[in-house]
DNA sequence: AGCCGCACTTGATCTATGTCATGAAACGGA
DNA sequence: TCCGTTTCATGACATAGATCAAGTGCGGCT
């Protein structure tokens, strides 16, 4: 491994905690590899046999069930994923593909909870983290039941914008189709919506968002703290 | 505090690996309560002072926004409910309502921080309770996108079932109306659908309900254990 | 028993969204 | 550059589910 991996892995919020001995010992046990797009990493219904950590690039999470899919979200770096599947030993409720090329790093589950027993820091962290997923999925089923898909559209193009450090013009940085799955709607849908979204000052070309009212998109969204709001 | 409210509580996953010693100041600190039916104990967007848990009756937690509402879980004795909140020390997410005269534990969320962090068996189980709540919304989550409104009847009726010890007649333990607002419907298409469902097995008088034909719905249902089984 | 209120059911209709079919545009590789 | 593939957009249509408006039935209360 890298030494820049291995310090952006040390300063993820789930391992800065974490007493430096043990955090060496699950690096030497640790796989790193680089993947090429769209291979799946996991399969909902395997057992859990690695933590996973995206250092580059990018992973969907996704379920498939009756010729149905949907994308549940993107896991971008540096962060992990399926830690509760890890902590609990129990098998994947969803599948990951790599969305393009990635650096991923594969931890034993084993030696997560192992570490997860002696290590105070890490605990807490383990604990950080799965409190902030369960409230992040909260606010996505909120959001599922709540709002008609034309208003879950104005509302992550606003989550998106805020990423984007508020600029009235951004890039989509996924695919109109994973985007309408996640959105849960039909891509044929997802374009209507936007076509739709002109009335409420978005224009959008190809993959280009341009929020020419932010005060009309604003009315039309009514973001919700408590739907909207990832960081809390 | 009654003993016996005390041993049940010492009993729940989330405690009973608990140091005694931590254990008895934590109750020591806790309030107990009998509410009346439709009482408000926690509002969404409150800060989270206490950590609940509900003895006797039952406890909804549900949202509401835009004229809408929803219904996201009901909580039975005996469990705890807005762990995450408490632990993080962030608002709520959820409002929660008792549905009928409950007799309810408040445990300062300090408290519980607290303890969280001087107690590894409390940790432990802490983070065994939060992972299997993310895994559940998960199900609920993809329960919600994978199915049409029928399938998710079929297959919440095939879950009470099981519940229920796979009794062919059986009866719901919640308002219709508070049923379609979990499965995310609305009361009216409720009613279609029971009455959809006598095509597929499912005779339904009143809140009474009984599977004629336990082949056929299973078929229509095609339950699917990681949706479905709550207990993994 | 009889009345009242509430939850549920049913019917008619409307709307949002899904589906199918087609065409246009963007993209990537030879 | 051109062609073939993929992705997206659009139109026509079908359908699930929502909405609105009456009914029906049950349970509680007097």
């Amino acid at each position: 491994m890298h030494e820049s991996d291995f310090q952006k892995i040390r300063d993820l919020p789930l391992f800065c905690d974490m007493n430096s001995e043990n955090f060496e010992t699950l690096m030497r046990r640790a796989y790193v590899q680089t993947f090429p797009p769209l291979v799946e990493l996991v399969s909902e219904g395997e057992p859990s046999d690695f933590l996973h950590i995206v250092l580059s690039g990018s992973v969907s999470l996704y379920s498939i069930w009756n010729e149905r899919e949907t994308s549940m979200t993107t896991i971008r770096p540096a962060s992990t994923f399926i830690l509760a599947a890890s902590i609990k030993g129990a098998p994947y409720l969803m599948s990951a593909e790599t969305l393009e090329k990635s650096r991923i790093v594969l931890l034993p589950s084993q030696d997560i909870r192992n570490c997860f027993k002696q290590d105070p820091g890490f605990a807490s962290a383990v604990v950080t983290e799965l409190a902030e997923n369960y409230r992040l999925l909260i606010k996505t089923t909120k959001n599922l039941k709540l709002r008609p898909a034309l208003e879950r559209l104005a509302n992550y193009l606003l989550r998106h914008q805020k990423r984007n450090g508020n600029a009235s013009e951004f890039e989509l940085d996924m695919k109109k189709q994973r985007l309408a799955s996640f959105l849960g709607m039909q891509p044929e849908s997802l374009s209507r919506a936007f076509r739709n979204l002109r009335d409420h000052g978005v224009v959008s070309k190809g993959d280009h968002i341009t929020i020419v009212d932010q005060q009309a998109l604003e009315e039309f969204a009514h973001p919700n703290p408590f739907i909207d709001d990832y960081s809390t």
